[in-house]
DNA sequence: CCCGTGACTTTAT
DNA sequence: AATAAAGCCACGG
């Protein structure tokens, strides 16, 4: 298994400072990967020590299984979300 | 070892 | 705007 991938991928998530987001791309990105499925993977198995929250999808739309509990996550967090009729979408500000 | 699945992204139709 | 297809990665069956 590659467990730099893994730990690549949490240290990076770790590492969003807060009221910052990035996105799942990113994330791959950074630990020179292009697997963006791969990094929420590594989420689902084992996000649940790092601030999964911090981590969105491209249009600024939270985690599909989680978006509505990590709204809380945001305003606890400061993060700006910008209201949508419908629901709610990260402020491209608050990308890194 | 092969296949399906999932917290995705990007390009093309 | 909505839908389709292809590329990517770890895991369980």
């Amino acid at each position: 298994m590659n467990e730099e991938f893994v730990e690549g991928v949490l240290a990076v998530v770790d590492g969003i400072p807060p009221g910052r987001v990035m996105s799942y791309g990113q994330v791959a990105a950074v630990i020179g990967s292009r697997s963006a499925r791969g990094v929420g993977r590594v989420m689902a198995l084992y996000g649940s020590d790092v601030p999964w929250w911090r981590v969105v999808r491209a249009g600024g739309h939270p985690p599909t299984c989680h978006e509505a509990s990590a709204r809380e996550h945001y305003v606890e967090e400061g993060t700006p979300l910008i209201e949508t009729p419908g629901g709610y979408r990260l402020s491209p500000a608050a990308f890194l």
